[in-house]
DNA sequence: ATAGTCAGTTAAATATATCTTATCTGAGTG
DNA sequence: CACTCAGATAAGATATATTTAACTGACTAT
């Protein structure tokens, strides 16, 4: 039995055909007269030595071969039009895809994307924000900011800088409760969406790194950071923010840390994009801003001392 | 830029280039010549408006838009020639290519082959020993046999009898050890080969189920069943054997359990296929067969005592 | 040096595959 | 009973792919 592919034309009628389960339909996505593609799911019918396809009264179902053949048809294209894409992307030097999670999106990207347009007016910036971790060939994905640790097989990586939570909470506030022990009598803002991390960076964690021995009231709990710290911002109490994150409130005084002790955290903010494609020019010029808005509010965290997470 | 994919056959062009890195040998593989090649790499170069290969003195090497596409081209066309393959499957009824764990294929099929072949002399069976876990249209496997639980996603699965583990010894050896306590004079063979199960399946459990309390003294460790019952066979001390491996050998007299308490286990020796798969004739004919040899040594395993696998 | 070889390119002719238009079939539908 | 819908088919037109044969430019070995 011959193991070479039949016609890829047919080969691709085929897949069309199954995913629309008509040949019309199938036609109209290939932009193909219903003939050409009967003609083509005949000729791969004939290389197989039979039908594909049961041809019934108003519609088609697929064969046992058919249903042999159908998911990696479907498949095997998916995977080519993915390469195709991303071949086309080494081409544009005009946009940018990038994904970060909503966090991320919300704290960092957004508040300093006038500051990217300015830079590079010719760069088309495009964002989509996702907690799930995309393909960048499938999801055309050019460059993607994770929170992690790595490493990533074939991809090129870069950390930003060094992590850390401290607590936060509008100016007002910070008079109210002077020491870290007045954090008893505040609401603590929870946020969950780094209880994955190891050692753990929430409030229990702070306070005995602190060797502050408090009973805390804790408010409300929310599974996105920058939810809890949009709670911040609108004063309902103290959240513990990750330095990516509230750094930019900081430095514009929305939020001040009263308390200059930060607990590191294991987890890094981390550019991504794929190997090779680190040097192109939208690229390089997305990176490099980066870096330059990092270090714009480094002082903020200089400014820190940075607790044991260790600590018993 | 358009998203529709390039002429397919320059992609394939392009795919086995890129695999051999030679666009001669590439020629070679699609059996035309390299001026057809060369024109189908070119065809597709022009279609992304930029060259794929950079051309070397006596070599090619690939452009940053063809170290993005290479890898998706070789995975798309090796996902469609899976596919195809699995198709041309469906049309074959003389063949069948069983893939089977070692244990299984040396104990339970191979001494029984003879009997299949006399009964369908028109299937032509071939094995493929592997503890690896296949892919049924990448590897080309019609049916597989594994030991284990399920459920399997997309499969036909069929689950051959209970299993159980029981102590088995070559006959002249259970005349010395006729209790189970006289286990604790007898080298004891270790199966390492499901050490996985939950609730274990080795001497400790079967001792304890039987509330025998023995120090034994153990022997050599295999990790593979099929060779732990084979050191039973010569002699060198008693193995607590799987069901499925031994009842073979005790059915004919070659080993003797001379205790009829078997511990069961969890796991069962399963039947796979694709779906849709399951009713080719010659699949048909091969798990009938395998149903008509399980039921005919069915007897040995109904004089067992069925032990509490949960006892203390 | 100089001819030989190797890898890839190119032009022109040709073969093959693919597509279209137009007509046809056969089973439901109003 | 005419109508529509999904697909099949025939014949000619067009686009794609391939071959043969001649060419380039760099390394290789006398």
């Amino acid at each position: 039995m011959s193991t070479a592919l039949p016609p890829l034309t047919a080969l691709r009628a085929f897949d069309a055909a199954a995913r629309h389960m008509s040949f019309a339909k199938a036609a109209d996505e290939l932009n193909v007269t219903p003939a050409a593609l009967s003609f083509q799911i005949k000729s791969l019918e004939e290389h197989l030595g039979a039908p594909l396809f049961r041809r019934l009264n108003r519609a088609v179902e697929l064969t046992d071969a058919g249903r042999a053949l159908a998911p990696d048809a479907q498949a095997g294209f998916e995977t080519l039009t993915a390469g195709w894409r991303a071949a086309q992307r080494t081409q544009d030097h005009q946009s940018l895809i990038v994904t970060a999670g909503p966090a991320f999106t919300a704290k960092w990207l957004a508040p300093r994307l006038y500051d990217f347009a300015q830079a590079h007016p010719e760069i088309e910036l495009r964002f989509s924000a996702s907690l799930r971790i995309m393909d960048f060939n499938r999801d055309n994905i050019d460059v993607a900011i994770r929170f992690g640790t790595g490493p990533d097989e074939g991809l090129f990586a870069m950390e930003l800088v060094d992590e850390f939570v401290v607590p936060v909470m509008v100016p007002e506030m910070a008079a109210r409760y002077p020491t870290p022990e007045d954090l008893a009598q505040a609401t603590l803002i929870i946020d969950n969406s780094i209880d994955f991390l190891s050692p753990p960076a929430n409030w229990d964690a702070w306070f005995r790194a602190m060797k502050v021995n408090v009973t805390p009231s804790y408010g409300p709990a929310f599974s996105q950071a920058d939810h809890a710290i949009d709670a911040a911002l609108a004063g309902v109490g103290v959240a513990l923010g990750r330095r990516a994150l509230v750094i930019k409130d900081l430095s514009d005084g929305r939020l001040v840390a009263p308390y200059p002790y930060a607990l590191p955290v294991s987890g890094r903010f981390r550019f991504l994009c794929p190997e090779g494609a680190e040097t192109r020019p939208q690229i390089v010029a997305f990176r490099n801003w980066i870096l330059e808005e990092v270090a714009k509010t480094s002082h903020v965290a200089d400014a820190m001392t940075m607790l044991d997470p260790f600590a018993s």
